[in-house]
RNA sequence: AGAGGAGUGGUAGAGCGGUUUAAUACACCGGUCUUGAAAACCGGAGACCUUCACGGGUCCGGGGGUUCGAAUCCCUCCUCCUCUGCCA
């Protein structure tokens, strides 16, 4: 969430921010925010006069006891009485507005950086990068979800009787491209100078408010409710809530973190002829690398991961295209993102695989987690992750676009990890 | 899952209704001494809200309650430990 101070002192530069993501009651809200604390800070004044001085009239009840006038200890007493009652009054009142303040600060988006261009939706996303060759198939190339019945490696509707639709069963080489793909992006975050991390892949209420999912994504999770648990969408809440009510030394900086995890989305009401096969699932895989940075380290950060990212889908030949997202088309706790988009020849659409983001202090500032600078300062840290990568459009991009009449080609940096060349 | 015990500052650990503004030790930072270091001695030190500042307030696992007053008593939740049970 964004910082009140921030919104006190510069509330312009808040309002041209969240204009540019086409954020409609932003004036409203920010005005109520600034109302709001400030009745914050006056209840919170008044209510601390009122303490101090019961903390002190407590203090002289019990001297009054020792010495033995118990009449002016009562007389004291029940002055304090209707002093408590007002204090009780204005705590509650302290109370409800620090609630609707909360509220009213998980209503309002980052503020997106000045570089991020305007615009409504996907067609406004700027095109910064393009690189690889689109390949051309040969005659009667198939989508990935025929070849994966042709080769028999993933099964949906084997997943649909053991769980339901989303839910793919990967079998025989295809669960070892699994493997494979997972061990590489490990390997290659590991050589990047990432910690991996396997965290667990259900989190509590309180995580999920740390990273931003709770309270506006909340159908997108899945909840256990006996335990009062959800399932991970991404392992950017696990890793990243590590650090929630942390004060980073400062020579531990920055924190660089990976992980593989399974992830689960709900996706209620986002099926449609375009998302068949890989395209969108329920459960995929994913490894994600996490970053905490200092404030101004953090853009140059954004700039080192999606370099990794693109490293590797280089390495992996495949084409990609790297998008600036626009206002209108960023997460909602994303200051800049990124995405990365691979090409997929038979769908002949470009799949998104990455998305890059920095959140600078917005995740921080509900994590709070911070670092002491030099000056023994205590300061929000810049939080920022990126897929590198998600596993099954880039499943689905490697066997379409490497198909061939004989099987399909395991690009060369994957096989030491599948054991095998082909898929045949 | 059942029975019992326990959660206090970076760590260890006292306090069990009002001289706690939380003892003490270790660790930490600064200073004196020293060529330098160690030792010794002196001093300092957390987080949060509020204030231009002085200051005030909050924080002894979380929440609630009793009381003029709670680290201390009560309720509840969480976590850890021990024993029993179950189990990859």
């Amino acid at each position: 969430m964004l910082q009140v101070q921030v919104m006190r002192e510069q509330p312009n530069r808040v309002l041209e921010g969240l204009a540019k993501r086409h954020f409609k009651e932003a004036d409203v809200l920010v005005q109520q925010v600034i109302e709001l604390d400030k009745i914050r800070r006056e209840t919170q004044q008044s209510a601390d006069d009122l303490r101090a001085n019961s903390n002190t009239n407590s203090k002289k009840i019990g001297e009054l006891m020792k010495t033995g006038k118990i009449e002016d200890a009562n007389q004291l007493k029940s002055q304090l009485a209707t002093d408590k009652e007002l204090l009780k009054k204005k705590e509650e009142g302290l109370a409800d507005v620090e609630k609707q303040l909360q509220h009213l600060l998980y209503k309002i988006p980052n503020v997106p950086h000045t570089h991020v261009p305007a615009g409504r939706g996907a067609e406004d996303n700027k095109e910064v990068y393009i690189h690889g060759a689109i390949p051309t198939l040969h005659n009667g190339a198939l989508p990935h979800w025929e070849l994966i019945k042709k080769y028999d490696i993933i099964d949906f509707d084997l997943g649909v009787k053991i769980s339901g639709a989303g839910f793919p069963v990967y079998k025989g080489k295809g669960a070892k491209l699994q493997r494979a793909l997972i061990n590489f992006f490990l390997n290659e975050s590991d050589k990047a100078g990432y910690t991996e991390i396997q965290p667990p892949i259900v989190i509590n209420e309180a995580s999920g408010y740390g990273t931003g999912q709770l309270p506006d994504k909340e159908g997108q999770m899945y909840f256990i409710n006996e335990d009062g648990l959800y399932l991970i969408p991404t392992a950017e809440v696990p890793i990243t809530n590590l650090y929630r009510d942390v004060i980073v030394p400062e020579e531990n900086l920055p924190i660089k973190n990976a992980g593989y995890t399974p992830c689960f989305r709900r996706e209620a009401g986002s099926w449609g002829a375009h998302v068949r096969g890989l395209n969108r699932l329920h459960q995929f895989d994913k490894v994600e690398i996490v970053q905490v940075t200092k404030p101004e380290n953090s853009y140059q950060v954004l700039d080192e991961m999606c370099g990794h990212v693109q490293g590797l889908l280089e390495k992996l030949q495949l084409p990609y295209r790297k998008l600036l997202l626009c206002g209108g088309d960023m997460g909602f706790n994303s200051a800049m993102t990124y995405d990365m988009e691979v090409f997929s020849a038979a769908q002949q659409r470009w799949l998104e695989v990455s998305s890059v983001s920095n959140f600078e202090t917005y995740q921080a500032n509900r994590l709070k987690l911070r670092y002491k600078n030099k000056e023994g300062k205590i300061q929000l840290l810049h939080t920022l992750n990126g897929s590198a990568l998600a596993l099954p459009r880039i499943v689905a991009a490697i066997l379409e676009n490497n198909q061939t009449e004989k099987g399909i080609k395991i690009p060369e940096v994957l096989r030491p990890y599948t054991g095998f060349d082909w898929i045949d």
